[in-house]
RNA sequence: GGGGCGGUAGUUCAAUUGGUUAGAGCACCGGCCUGUCACGCCGGAAGUUGCGGGUUCGAGUCCCGUCCGCCCCGCCA
């Protein structure tokens, strides 16, 4: 049952007012000092009301804002009456006169608040059912109730300020790009698989039954089409789907920035990233980001920080301690090194803050939470001594080395992590960002953009494999050709990423844009002749067709946005979010479609092992 | 696929060890009220305790299953 279904006589009975005739003349948001006197008519939702039986005052909100409306019955007796019909979120228009309030009944707490609007005439445009939560800053109810009445909650100032700022990165990246010379083309939604790694959405065709679109993961091949096809340079405002779980971070569809030119080396594209992050940074969040950004290699940045985003405004950094424990008689450590894998250390001086139950606890999250083995760590005492579950089975060569890498000191706390290289460095990175902010060790800046460079073409997949990191039309650096079949793993792509507090606003590359480069890519990946040319002949092909050297970058525009505004989640930012279930709780989707629609896609819905 | 937290009135919460007719604030409805802005006062209505099953004399409470929301791992940039 709805709110008001049952019990809202009064609602039926109110009678509804055409707007014709009237104009809106200003936001309530605008009722300022200079209009005392004047007539005005102003619009909106009735935010709340206060009926004093002889005076009453309602709060009218629009999106610029609030300002109270009075209706006094020797001022108009029938906008009165009409004023007592009024609920929360009736959609209104009253004219009247702008007067200051006396000093007594000033509401400092809003902008207009020493102004109202004394009602000479009231439309009420609609009537609207009770709102399931206060249209307030903090409705303080679920997001299971918010995401269901996600109308409401778009009313709510915090969601119509993400929305802004939004439009405001729109206006950015458009105008930015156009004056550098970008063309914006739209491309496909009813596009073929591209092979960025995720899940596709399956479009079924009518016309070609039995065979399906793949929405696209990314506008990738097709901007890269558009450099062979002479656009040279390119952007859109791309949407993107990829059916994989939900995060905070991550929808099942979502928004980038998508641009690409050509005859464009390395720098040039950081150039283009740094103009639109920077413009985009001032136009929609009024800040000015200091240039040029500052530049890390991946391997640097893994070293240090253990994850190829650092937020480097946290001081902490991490110590590499392999090489000490390639003999050690400590088989914990022993171990991961004989694997291939490395130790490292976190080192937190001036630790005391920390305690056993805090260092046991973040054990435990270590274990749980990040799949750890277990998280070894010692603490330098007053008297140099080493306070530790693991000193015991370490040498003096192997503490002094300790010591003398990590700079310990009474007071130093060290974490190590012994494991594979991703897991160690994924492990002691979280610990760093989490224990570096908990205990302060921040640098104070608002924002840290960063440039992070030269990634690995290629990693090992589970099995030992060449696969590749991003994605498979990564140029090579060009020195790293040679390597390409020799030491694949040692190749350097020409892969770059622009990251912000710790957040990957978005990544590109320079494309292969010459064919026998990107079939050594594919052989190297493990495709056959075969394969090749049946899921990537037509894009080998256009190489041959005269492709310009090329490359691009997509940012993440929904996170930029989540950023900006201060949201905590994607949902916040996009006006019809989809739940971690990848349901659309206002509009109920996905939903079941009419037998009919899949005979004619000639489609038939196996059974379900558990009937629903 | 896995781990965790949660689901009681429109909403936010409460309900002793399993024990009477499941309560309260806000919202809502009716009445009164000419300076409120969290208006006030009086009165009222409002529940499939997410859903299904089980244990029990008795289930919001215990057990099993299931659905839904959120966070995390896997997955995904």
């Amino acid at each position: 049952m709805n709110p008001g279904d049952s019990h809202a006589p009064g609602r039926a009975d109110v009678s509804i007012d055409s707007l014709q005739g009237l104009r809106r003349s200003h936001a309530c948001g605008a009722i300022a000092a200079s209009l005392i006197g004047q007539e005005v008519v102003v619009a909106g939702w009735v935010h709340g009301r206060r009926d004093h039986g002889g005076v009453i005052f309602i709060d009218l909100r629009d999106r610029e804002g609030l300002v109270q409306a009075v209706f006094r019955p020797e001022v108009d007796a029938a906008a009165h009456a009409r004023g007592g019909d009024l609920r929360s979120e009736f959609v209104v228009a009253v004219r009247g006169t702008v007067e200051r309030r006396s000093p007594e009944t000033v509401n400092p707490k809003l902008p207009t608040g020493e102004l109202e609007v004394v009602a000479r005439e009231l439309r009420i445009l609609n009537t609207a059912t009770p709102p399931p939560f206060p249209i307030d800053d903090d409705p303080g109810v679920d997001e299971l109730v918010r995401l269901r009445h996600r109308l409401h909650d778009l009313r709510r100032a915090p969601l119509q300020r993400a929305l802004r700022v939004r439009h405001a990165l729109y206006q950015s990246a458009r105008t930015t790009l156009s004056e550098l010379g970008f063309l914006e083309v739209e491309t496909p939604i009813l596009a073929k698989a591209t092979p960025e790694g995720a899940r596709d959405f399956l479009v079924p065709s009518r016309l070609q039954p039995g065979d399906f679109y793949a929405l696209p993961q990314s506008p990738q091949i097709m901007k890269q089409l558009l450099m062979i096809g002479g656009v040279e340079r390119y952007f859109q405002i791309a949407r993107c789907f990829r059916d994989e779980d939900l995060r905070a971070d991550r929808q099942l569809e979502f928004t980038q920035i998508d641009l690409e030119l050509s005859f464009a080396d390395v720098e040039d594209v950081l150039a283009v990233l740094e103009e639109v992050t920077v413009r985009a940074w001032r136009e929609a969040g009024g800040v000015e980001l200091p240039r040029p950004f500052p530049r890390l290699r991946y391997a640097e940045a893994m070293a240090r920080y253990g994850s190829d985003k650092p937020d480097v405004r946290v001081l902490l950094e991490l110590v590499e301690l392999t090489d000490l424990f390639r003999a050690s008689e400590f088989r914990a450590f022993r171990g991961a090194v004989d694997k291939g894998g490395i130790v490292k250390c976190l080192p937190i001086h001036d630790a005391d803050a920390l305690t056993r139950g805090e260092i046991d606890r973040l054990e435990a999250f270590v274990k749980k939470e990040l799949g750890g083995k277990g998280l070894a760590w010692v603490r330098v005492t007053a008297d140099g001594s080493w306070q530790s579950p693991i000193a015991k089975f370490l040498s003096d060569a192997e503490r002094a080395g300790i010591t003398e890498r990590t700079g310990a000191r009474p007071g130093t706390l060290l974490f190590f992590a012994a494991d594979e290289f991703a897991k160690a460095n994924a492990i002691l990175g979280r610990l760093r960002t989490d224990l570096g902010r908990q205990l302060g060790r921040v640098d104070g800046r608002a924002w840290a953009p960063l440039l992070v460079l030269e990634f690995p073409l290629f990693e090992r997949d589970e099995q030992g494999r060449v696969a590749f990191m991003h994605m498979p039309f990564v140029a090579p650096v060009d020195e790293d050709l040679p390597l390409l079949e020799a030491q694949p793993e040692r190749a350097r792509g020409t892969h770059y990423d622009v990251v912000m507090n710790g957040l990957e606003l978005g990544s590109g590359s320079l494309r292969n844009h010459r064919s026998d480069v990107q079939r050594r890519i594919f052989e190297l990946l493990g495709y056959s002749k075969q394969e090749m040319e049946t899921r990537f002949g037509f894009l080998l092909n256009a190489l041959d067709a005269g492709a310009p050297p090329h490359g691009g970058f997509a940012f993440g525009l929904d996170r930029i946005a989540m950023l900006l505004s201060g949201a905590e989640s994607l949902r916040d930012v996009i006006a019809f979010p989809k739940t971690q279930r990848g349901q659309d709780l206002l509009m109920d989707a996905p939903s079941a479609v009419e037998p009919g629609q899949l005979e004619e896609l000639q489609l038939r819905v196996a059974p379900s092992p558990k009937p629903r």
